[in-house]
DNA sequence: AATGAATGAGCCTTCATTCAT
DNA sequence: CATGAATGAAGGCTCATTCAT
């Protein structure tokens, strides 16, 4: 009946909605009452289709997963050589959060509300960054290819801290320059290294 | 007429008590019964020191920088040379989540809970992440004191981003790797390029 | 056109889920929720064999009189003399108590839950117990068949009384002494008194 | 702070006025919220006297068997030898019922809502008819002096059943022939057998 | 028949804050 | 200065019931 997480068309709209709240206002912030008045539905209609708000803030962090990786493949597969491909991660990164208003990273932003390593938000969490460094090295194994696979390894880590970096200080100054500087950064890394 | 904010040991106590519930649970998780209740005091008490839940949180984050920065210097006068120092940070750093058991950055714990950037408390973190930023670039300027100094400020704002990454995703792997690996990077950045 | 209350084999087994968990858990404290999961069926379909809660409580106390009584004429029907037949009645108590973990009486315990004595279900309440006073009074007079019918008649509620006083006291404490109690002063009391 | 079960004037009203609507209504039907509108207090008002609604639901309990043990002394103190105080023990049981309007016992009628044995709401059940049957049973060890000591201990229980049971179904049939009933075999029990 | 999404009043509880003492 | 009772909106969630499919 209720909570089993299977996808309908209006289970993914209230999903959708409660996306932009929590994105917008952090999770802790945004209540149930805001959720359904803005879907227009009756509170036992939301906890038909979740058991509890913590699963909504799960089926977000999913979707998200999903949407961010298809939307950074999209704009990843404009460039040709995995040198162009990082950094197109860059330019991927100031576009978002010009677009977003420098909202940040719904993942990064989920992380202190939720101290419990052991919660299912914390493993989504963890999930959705292991995936974005394995993206990245990938991408650096390809360039580094006549490197011994550990210094590509390395590299892709600083590449993927350098992101990280960029992006968490780009929304706290509110500014492109954390993310222009260490595109540029990784740029003569790329070229130079080689 | 209460909460000008003067210091007096008792609000300091308070303040103390509060840090530790905030870092650890969070802002928002974190209630006034709860910090009352474990200084002991009445809820008037609480509000004849402070206005708002949000003065406290302020105070929080203001001692924090002091203390958090007084830590960091001590750590660094350790080095005499400007690598030195700049690696200790890393040590530091590293040190650090192991002992607070990787619960991460007040400052960058707390960007998510406050959306609206005119907040004090945003104006807060910045002003704190602001300070870091500057003093690893004091740091690169007196490193790369022979080139010209808008390269060390870029390199500077490297480290600054570098840290940030490290810091955030050692927070959320719980895991060092993301600090060793950086100061790896940086150690053999400051060897070679000089 | 729903719930007139005729009998069909898939609401007789509703009334046998939803009378297990009433009697487990009172009938306040069990949801329609746990009921149609348990049986496996949607709420419309609950709601096309019974008018409302109260019907399905309704309908487990009125099946549950005619087992329960069924129940007791078995366990009597052992004893060929009415005074058998009358201990045999707190043989079967003990057995029932200890069989149900001593959750007591269906009908006692919905006495509570109900405070309107003119609601069906205390109807059915009052009709459970006066037909077992009935029962105990017919076998007091033929037992006392030479005494005065008034004589046999107080008799006959006095076994009542104790075997209700008995059944509430069991529940409580979660012993059968209140039982083995009453049995021993009714034995005692049937044999001098004749 | 709050709920430390403390006594204050106002704690002892709000009891006082939630005690009248468990026993009315029971306790499961009465909401915190109809407790606190008859009581012209806020929400919060009530959670500082109260940690929970089960607290307040103990309380009326533990305050009733004070009350109700204080007013059966009472009754009881009229008669001067302990087959006047039995006696008078049903006469006090058959004005109770006709002023509460055959409402019942507050223990009795929350058996049933409470399933587990263990819960501090059954203990208190449990322990105040303890109390009323080793009164009971001190009542007919001084009428029983002269018999063995286990011979006073039986009739002491079979008593306590007989009241528990007239108790019980006058609440049921709302009469009082129960009462009248039991309190009739009584007198003539501790006539007879001495 | 059977489904299950939808309702909305209600559940118990916690929140940050105020203020008379 | 300190107290803690009082506030009432809001928190997340469950309830019995209805109804279009």
């Amino acid at each position: 009946m209720p909570s089993t997480g299977k996808a309908t068309p209006k289970r993914d709209e209230l999903v959708d909605i409660a996306s932009k709240l929590f994105y917008e206002q952090g999770f802790g912030a945004t209540g149930i009452k805001q959720i359904i008045e803005t879907a227009g539905i009756a509170k036992g209609t939301f906890y038909s289709h979740f058991s509890s708000k913590e699963e909504v803030g799960l089926a977000w962090l999913r979707k998200r997963h999903t949407q961010w990786n298809n939307w950074l493949q999209e704009k990843l597969s404009a460039s040709k050589h995995p040198k162009g491909k990082i950094l197109a991660l860059f330019d991927f990164l100031e576009q978002w959060m010009q677009e977003s208003n420098f909202r940040g990273c719904a993942f990064l932003n989920s992380l202190s509300e939720f101290p419990d390593p052991e919660s299912p938000i914390r493993q989504e969490i963890e999930s959705h960054k292991r995936g974005l460094q394995e993206a990245i090295q990938a991408l650096t194994s390809q360039h580094y290819a006549e490197k011994p696979s550990s210094f590509a390894s390395h590299k892709g880590t600083i590449i993927f801290l350098l992101f990280e970096g960029a992006l968490i200080e780009s929304q706290n100054f509110r500014k492109v320059w954390p993310i222009t500087a260490a595109r540029k950064e990784i740029k003569s890394l790329l070229a130079v290294e080689r």
